[in-house]
DNA sequence: CTTAACTCGAACATCGATGTACGGGTTGCC
DNA sequence: GGCAACCCGTACATCGATGTTCGAGTTAAG
């Protein structure tokens, strides 16, 4: 309830976790990423099976399903983040969109997976308020690119912001079909942003 | 199990069915297909409540909610099949392709939206097999537009299918968002799709 | 008008998932 | 070595959804 850090598991009174714990939790947020990126409608049971831990172990460290969808998103969200701050995003715009998709697409993709089969575990709200500053970014550089005239201003931004998520989806479930190589894709999806960002 | 038509509700000897007992059938295929568009897990319980019909008349038409979900796609693609037919797809493939979209892209969001939603209450081969009549159309079309140089070549088919399914998409995501007007869409979408298959 | 089709609500059996409680065994840590 | 933290399986209570059954009332259709 009252953590103050992200989501649950009661510490020992030290403020350390025992090395064991850290294990379990570890392998249960694996397992848990493995399985909601695979498809919805996981259950906790099938979750704790699959990182090898007792039903009531996952229950120890994560009170409720909900806590520990968030956990997943909490921990996707930080990598996501991390990431950013890596790619350069200097220079003209369009280059620079292009390192981002190039760098971290498979992140994104992955991301989005995990997203779309999470839905409904978690609060709108709660989503929203820890999604919208990674979409911040992206919007960022497309109004950098807007106003130095690299991206078309034909069509609203929050279409263009909208297109870009959709295209990397799509490229994610290409491949998981099997119509895609994860070689292509990239090339694929940089390739249509060009043409569909160019003025 | 072998009813040779379609899905369920046994008919009586004479072979038609009575007014009011038709009448419950359109009412609960109306209320679900008004549940599934706006959200997934829609129970059997609420479709019948939201049609004003008792859960166990419901039962008596569609035996399971999996014969109930088949029942709603099979309307649904019988429907764009028959908007397919009224569509003229003669002259340059860019711009049938364009009366296409405009003519029936709102069909092509709502069923997606259905699609999306259903999965996962029907078997994925049934799913597939009835779904990939209409995708022919549109592939035929496409093929057409790339013999003819109207359309790029150096992407995979595969990929502007998805593609523009895929926008589809999201444009009517955008409307359910707000950030988009009905009367915007098909404007937004034919713009967006002009830059992606163009050479 | 008469019959068969249809509808309804209430009740029941089943199933799977969630979350909790208990009690006995391991294992990290000081 | 000893304590507390941690793990485990089992069992239990609850909940919501799915289908089915029963019996009685209503309504279309010949």
């Amino acid at each position: 309830m009252a953590d103050g850090k992200t989501t649950a598991s009661a510490r020992r009174p030290s403020g350390q976790r025992r090395a064991d714990a850290q294990r379990s939790i570890d392998r249960i947020l694996d397992a848990g990423l493995r399985l909601y990126t695979s498809r919805p409608g996981v259950s906790v049971a099938e979750v704790a099976a699959a990182a090898g831990v007792g039903r009531v172990t996952l229950y120890g460290h994560f009170p409720s399903r909900t806590e520990l969808a968030k956990a997943l998103l909490e921990r996707a969200f930080a990598e996501t983040e991390a990431a950013w701050r890596e790619v350069d995003t200097s220079g003209p715009a369009d280059e620079a969109l292009e390192r981002v998709l190039r760098e971290q697409w498979h992140l994104m993709e992955r991301n989005r997976n995990l997203r779309d089969n999470i839905i409904g575990d978690v609060s709108p709200q709660w989503l929203r308020a820890r999604h919208d500053p990674i979409l911040k970014r992206i919007e960022d550089l497309i109004t950098r690119g807007r106003d130095d005239g690299a991206f078309r201003t034909d069509l609203p931004l929050s279409w263009l912001i909208t297109a870009l998520y959709s295209l990397v989806h799509a490229a994610s479930d290409e491949i998981s079909a099997g119509r895609l190589t994860t070689g292509q894709a990239p090339d694929v999806l940089v390739a249509s942003l060009r043409s569909l960002y160019r003025p």
